[in-house]
DNA sequence: TGGGCTGCATGATAGGTATCATGTTTGTGG
DNA sequence: CCACAAACATGATACCTATCATGCAGCCCA
């Protein structure tokens, strides 16, 4: 466990290796994934300029990540004029990111899925190896999405 | 039409009343929908870092907006220190609820997404009259919520 | 009072996908 | 060069949901 949810917000993270998921869990005793960081993600970006977590993060492999302390990076977003908007730039590139996943997701069929996921990526197909996570990001079963790409060819 | 994609950022809106969607076309014709801003909805509060808007805005229903120049805001933004935190703290939230959203519409049913919702509506209903909003927000069909709304009583 | 509109509600059907099962190809390390 | 794992691929089945259809209740307005 990195952090839990409504805990005190120490540090921001950034993964150099492994695989973090921010998680929040329900009354039933169902957990929600919100983001899979692998190496180069950042954690908590967020969460910098609140008090306290709003999800949990859990590493589910074994992951190195580097931490920078809270008051070091409010201390720099309030001091430089640069750094919150480079910060703002940064957190609006991500929500470009996450309105696109939510729209691919409000999609019916595989096949509108991947034509959506295509459109962002420019047209440019996943390389070998790497198809399941997309599978995963588009929220469809590995086996399906085999099933659409074997029928564009 | 408000804007359309890849047009110069001229301003920034705020629906005042109507409602007006954020989409993008696919090369199949396709249209995606993005943001759906009714009253007091905020519109291309991503775009005023940029150069060019990345999705085209329409009007779905006969509306009123308030533009604000993008020239203005980014002076703002970049003249006051308090004024780029307070955007960054927006844009945070803004990030937020689309993962949420995101994260919702990877569920697969209705009865896991609703109950995924009302965990983030601290238990709420909503109330009479808008229940096909909510349908709209979890991507569900309106029948698929009032069956699973009336297996839960 | 009655017509029309909207939200709520439920049944039947067809279609799409998750899942399980199983097999083939590819690649990496010993 | 072989073994073993991961990715790629395809078939069969069951389940869930979108959709169409239909009906009821409340509300506004003429």
């Amino acid at each position: 466990m990195v952090f839990d949810m409504d805990a005190e917000v120490s540090s921001l993270f950034v993964v150099k290796s492994g695989l973090v998921h921010l998680v929040r869990f329900q009354e039933d005793g169902g957990m929600v994934v919100l983001q899979r960081a692998h190496a180069g993600g950042v954690l908590a970006e967020a969460s910098v300029l609140s008090d306290s977590y709003h999800c949990a993060a859990m590493a589910i492999q074994p992951s190195v990540l580097k931490a920078y302390p809270r008051k070091s990076v409010q201390t720099l977003l309030e001091s430089s004029p640069d750094a919150a908007l480079v910060y703002a730039r940064f957190l609006a590139a991500e929500m470009r990111t996450a309105r696109k996943r939510a729209e691919i997701l409000a999609l019916k069929t595989v096949a509108e899925r991947l034509t959506a996921w295509l459109t962002w990526n420019h047209g440019c197909l996943p390389v070998r190896g790497t198809w399941h996570h997309v599978a995963d990001e588009i929220g469809v079963s590995k086996e399906a999405l085999y099933r659409e790409l074997s029928k564009r060819r």
